[in-house]
DNA sequence: CTCTCCCGCCACCCG
DNA sequence: CGGGTGGCGGGAGAG
């Protein structure tokens, strides 16, 4: 039996495990076959007797607590990691490809996976490799299937911004198979993503994406159907009461009149219509409506924390339901499926407030609330706190990062979250007090960055907000994209972000998850975002502060995971989009509705060609949902049919869209944009985080530095080094396993002061690093000699090039921000992301940035690696997810996914 | 034990 | 009618 799967498996995978095996992955060569044939072979035998398999998890969580081992489990923990297998999850974390792959595997195959899997290892084993690993799909335990994740998985496949002249179709079976569930589990995600417009029903079966855009106006919209619904006396009224659920006296309603008929209309308040279904049939609308008026709740309520109780109470009584336990319950565990989703929107987090009765479950809105136009509602902690954390924190974070940096590279942007933590804890304004280990400071970061967020936006998007929201271009968002550069302006230790940060508008940064999830594409708001936005209100790029790009696997293989569905697009092909979209932009010149919020506005943000760029940088879909749609249609995908004053909702989205980012681009650029990653990156970080499950610990140890640069450090006459931290190879560059490690790679940087200057490289770059270089766009004013291939990395930047034209025109009205630093670097950096996610030669490599205070070159690249290394080997479970039992259907419907990947290198530098 | 919430039956609705 | 939807609540994992 051994032998014939063996010899399976050797045909399916002929090539060797490791490297091979990798590089294979790469082209996704296999992806249906191995799916297939697993699912075939896959002797139905044995293994079952597992109920969870948590090998996996275990294998990264060590804490996790040992739920029955299984033979299978045992073994791959005995197991080595060897560098393969370390190659091997980057690999597949960074590859788009890859994942899917592994997805499927996991997905499709997931009781019989484990016999599977188990076969794998065994083989593996025969064969010497422990690269199997990854191949043991553990069984996805209870967690991994939670909707939540599931929903940041499903998130991560979608832009949060899409462009405007793009369409995506959302394919529910599609989606389902590629997810790895049931269809039902998608009609939960959908029916709350739907209530709060961020999709619509296009047709059977299929639904429209319409990503971000509109969300601010869409919770405004909640905002005030919850006060005239009075949402926020009856949360005051239940709150007081205490009620057991027996005692559910609904006899006082504070309700006007509202009821049914108000509730029906929740939805219509600026819902598109659907083109082509009918009406939602009221019943259908439940979940949605529930899901309207939870967030509802959150909006009015002034501690913006919900108890579930209380929540389900207000429903039930809404719902002229008899109150009674049953109901009670169900009320509940749809408040939970709800919550879940808008936990992986970063919109809310899990936390439990202590009342007399004890500790009681509930969530706190953590995503933006400057939305309400003029008026403001803005609310609890962040106000009161925010100066405070500010300078305390802010200054504790710095110490901290230091340290950490001088110790590791990096540092856990957790400890800058729990000091956040406590201090919003402490706030006194807040009748709760989140409970210390519920759940999630990582999340408290979220409500934090909120905060700042609402204060930045307030101030000026333009200058801190650019420099923030650099945002790359559409390629950036990769999983395979080179070096989205993470960058943290300050101390802060960025945390290694899943892609969606990326995608993510700067405003929405404290939507961002991913996400969860990668794991969790998780949803992503990051403590680390909250650290970002924190930043964002410094000059993103300090003169002479030495800054240490940390690309950290972790990061990317959250981002990886997250970022499953994205695709790039080649250079060119960006180009001309941009070129349409920024028509676009123009067209729809009326001011953003950011524009009104802001006040304070800057004159050069108003809208600039860079702003397409900034647009753009939503991720792609997978190529096969992604529907181009024609240029003057743009604006309909947003909202197909808004009705009443949400009719220019869909263009004012856009056009805050656009300007938004062009403001912030040209600061970035002006600055150097690339750092500005950190915020992008924490989505990613605070699902995981968010998340208590053990898995996610991997990501927590968020940075790893694999690069170093060194800003003039001593004797090199105001040159700039980067050097390479991290001595893996792998992890640099996985998909480019042609990439020859070097020892010492270095890059030499042009002071600013030298102005246009060519970049050296060592002929030994790493990977990582020349991918990072190679990033940069063909097309773009830089021209660097791409890397790959093997081929020593010859990095030549015209001098023209290195100023960004952007740049130049761009007013300079932030004198700091425009730092001959970062000029320097902006061209570079920023442009790094540029690069063809799915190009073989280039493997994504999310790059965090930390700024060092002053020392020159704090970290070692030793020290550093030993960090990476660390990390590395907690690499993130795979979403493993759920398996589809009984779904034949299922896999034929996955070839379209992998027909998505396979379009994917459409964009290959090459 | 409680908290969560996955799972999937089965009713409803639509074409 | 058949298939898409999704309400609903049993029951089990997680803590």
């Amino acid at each position: 039996m051994e032998v014939n799967c063996l010899t399976l498996k050797d045909l399916i995978n002929p090539r060797q495990p490791g490297l091979d095996f990798a590089i294979e992955d790469g082209e996704n060569a296999q992806k249906e076959n191995i799916f297939v044939d697993r699912s075939r072979m896959a002797p139905k035998t044995p293994i079952k007797s597992e109920p969870i398999d948590l090998s996996k998890q275990k294998i990264f969580t060590p804490e996790r607590n040992p739920i029955t081992p299984v033979k299978l489990v045992d073994r791959q923990q005995a197991e080595p990691w060897t560098p393969t297998a370390n190659l091997k999850i980057l690999i597949s974390a960074a590859s788009p490809d890859i994942r899917d792959r592994e997805k499927k595997k996991g997905l499709f195959r997931p009781i019989e996976n484990k016999d599977d899997a188990f076969t794998d290892s065994l083989q593996l084993d025969v064969v010497g490799d422990s690269a199997v690993d990854e191949f043991e799909k553990q069984r996805p335990s209870r967690k991994q299937k939670s909707l939540g994740l599931l929903c940041q998985k499903f998130l991560a496949r979608y832009p949060s911004y899409p462009l405007s002249t793009e369409k995506t179709t959302i394919s529910l079976d599609e989606v389902a198979v590629s997810l790895g569930v049931e269809r039902r589990r998608i009609y939960d995600i959908v029916n709350v993503l739907e209530s709060l417009h961020l999709v619509s029903r296009v047709a059977k079966n299929q639904y429209g994406w319409h990503g971000r855009h509109s969300l601010p106006k869409t919770l405004r919209n909640l905002q005030r159907l919850g006060e005239e619904q009075k949402y926020e006396e009856q949360m005051a009224h239940f709150q007081q009461k205490e009620l057991d659920l027996m005692d559910y006296k609904f006899g006082e309603r504070k309700k006007d009149g509202y009821s049914d008929s108000q509730d029906q209309q929740l939805l219509d308040f600026s819902e598109p219509d659907y083109p082509s279904s009918s009406a939602n049939s009221r019943k259908d609308k439940s979940l949605r409506i529930m899901s309207q008026k939870f967030v509802m709740l959150f909006l009015v309520s002034k501690t913006k924390i919900v108890t579930l109780d209380v929540a389900a109470k207000i429903l039930i009584e809404e719902s002229q339901d008899t109150p009674d336990h049953s109901k009670f319950k169900t009320k509940v565990r749809r408040l939970y499926d709800i919550a879940n989703v808008l936990t992986s929107l970063a919109l809310i987090k899990k936390v439990h407030v202590t009342e007399e009765r004890g500790r009681k479950p509930a969530f706190k809105w953590i995503g933006p609330v400057d939305f309400s136009s003029g008026d403001e509602e803005r609310v609890d902690v962040s106000a009161s706190v925010l100066p405070e954390l500010k300078r305390e924190t802010y200054g504790q974070i710095q110490v901290c990062a230091k340290q950490r940096l001088a110790r590791h590279g990096s540092f856990n942007t957790v400890e800058a979250s729990e000091r956040i933590q406590r201090k919003v804890n402490s706030e006194p304004s807040s009748p709760y007090r989140e409970e210390p280990g519920s759940g999630g400071y990582s999340l408290e970061i979220g409500s934090l960055a909120a905060v700042y967020r609402q204060k930045i936006e307030d101030n000026s998007q333009g200058k801190s907000f650019a420099s923030k929201k650099v945002t790359p271009p559409s390629s950036s968002l990769d999983p395979a994209a080179p070096f989205p550069v993470l960058s943290v302006d300050s101390e802060y230790c960025v945390s290694p972000l899943a892609h969606q940060v990326f995608s993510v508008a700067q405003r929405d940064l404290q939507a961002f998850s991913v996400q969860n999830g990668l794991n969790g594409p998780a949803g992503v708001v990051s403590r680390a975002s909250a650290a970002s936005d924190v930043e964002s209100l410094k000059p993103a790029l300090l003169a002479g502060q030495p800054m240490v790009y940390v690309p950290s696997t972790s990061l990317f293989m959250l981002y990886g995971s997250l970022q499953e569905g994205l695709s790039s697009e080649s250079a060119s092909e960006r180009d001309s989009r941009s070129s349409e979209v920024t028509a676009a932009a123009e067209q729809s010149s009326t001011p953003s509705v950011q524009k009104r919020l802001s006040e304070e506005r800057k004159p050069q943000e108003e809208e600039e060609p860079a702003t397409k760029r900034q647009s753009r940088d939503c991720e792609d879909g997978p190529l096969s949902l992604v529907m181009p749609k024609k240029p003057s249609d743009s604006t309909d995908m947003a909202s197909p049919k808004t009705v009443g004053n949400g009719g220019s909702v869909p263009l004012e989205d856009i056009q805050r869209n656009g300007q938004l980012p062009a403001g912030k681009e040209v600061l970035g650029k002006a600055t150097a944009n690339c750092f500005v990653s950190s915020e992008w990156g924490n989505p990613s970080r605070n699902s995981e985080i968010e998340k208590p499950s053990k898995e996610n610990e991997s990501t927590k140890e968020p940075s790893l530095l694999q690069y170093l640069y060194v800003q003039s450090p001593a004797g090199f006459n105001g040159f700039n080094v980067l050097l390479s931290g991290s001595q893996h190879p792998h992890a640099v560059g996985p998909s480019s396993g042609q990439l020859p490690s070097l020892s010492v790679p270095c890059m030499v940087l042009p002071p600013p002061t030298l102005g246009p200057f060519p970049v050296l490289c060592s002929p030994t770059m790493p990977g990582p690093v020349s991918s990072a270089l190679g990033a940069l766009p063909n097309s773009g004013p830089m021209n660097f000699g791409l890397p790959g291939l093997g081929s020593t990395a010859h990095l030549l930047i015209s001098p023209a090039a290195m100023v960004n034209p952007n740049s130049s025109t761009l007013p300079s009205t932030d004198p700091q921000l425009q730092g001959p630093h970062s000029l320097n670097l902006s061209p570079v950096m920023s442009r790094s992301h540029i690069i063809q996610p799915e190009s073989p030669v280039y493997g994504g490599h999310p790059v965090s940035a930390v700024k060092l205070q002053q020392s020159p070159a704090p970290v070692t690249p030793k020290s550093i690696r030993r960090t990476h290394r660390e990390t590395f080997f907690k690499t993130p479970g795979s979403l493993g997810d759920p398996v589809l039992r009984r779904r034949e259907r299922n896999q034929s419907r996955n070839t379209s996914s992998a027909q998505r990947r396979l379009e994917i290198p459409s964009g290959g530098a090459d």
